[in-house]
DNA sequence: AAACTATATCGCGATTTGGTAATATGTCAA
DNA sequence: TTGACATATTACCAAATCGCGATATAGTTT
């Protein structure tokens, strides 16, 4: 198959596959308490008592969310005696959070510049 | 107040109110369904019609899906006589979704790696 | 006006998931 | 071994939401 063939009937960017990846990734940073543990992380590791007493959520509850982060190899575990200290896992992950908040960010400013303009 | 004494005592990137309008933002993100008719907006704008052949989904679905998009921004709207042609907001989606793709597909590598090197 | 088409919206059943309390697992120290 | 502590896991309830069918709204054509 030549090239031109190709570039009309391209395929689209991503696979069924790989949506449902994507999806299930992007729904892993749909919470606000995971958003909040990881904000937590971006200032160093932390172990689950840290994170704990500066999120303010339970014991289970952030455990239990951890091992979603964990599962998705958001955050990396390193186990220290009794204690699990987490931290992120990739620079990526700074990377989506600061387009997702540049992007509303920019939403907002557009919006109140058309509120603006409309009187 | 010196900068350094900034660098000690930064405050995290975002505020609790960014945290939720992210995972709001993240939110929309999480559904195959949206994520498929991304996709195939991606290739240009489209009408629901076409979007309801292209991706399989019910009309009323896709209708609902691109109201959500749309809330936020995501995709535009275009009004053509009877019919309603929907468009991809801005480029950040692209790249939105290409890191948390190259992330999955990383992920999936360094996985197949460490079994490797597990036996 | 009536019929047709495209799009949006509503109500419902079913599934998923977050928070919580309680408990289990595992580690260290005396 | 026993007790104390850190973390993980389980069971349960409540809230959110997806897909679906039906219907409503709006523009176009005859």
């Amino acid at each position: 198959m030549k090239t031109d063939d190709m570039a009309k009937q391209r395929k689209p960017g991503m696979s069924d596959a790989q949506i449902t990846e994507a999806a299930r990734h992007f729904t892993i940073l749909s919470e606000p308490a995971r958003l909040k543990i990881l904000r937590a992380l971006m200032a160093g590791p932390q172990t689950v008592t840290e994170l704990v007493a500066v999120t303010g959520l339970k014991q289970g509850n952030v455990s239990k969310h951890l091992g979603v982060l964990y599962g998705a190899r958001f955050v990396n575990r390193e186990k220290e005696g009794n204690f699990a200290r987490y931290s992120i896992a990739d620079a990526d992950l700074f990377t989506l959070c600061e387009l997702m908040c540049t992007r509303i960010d920019r939403d907002v400013k557009n919006l109140a510049a058309s509120l603006k303009a409309r009187r």
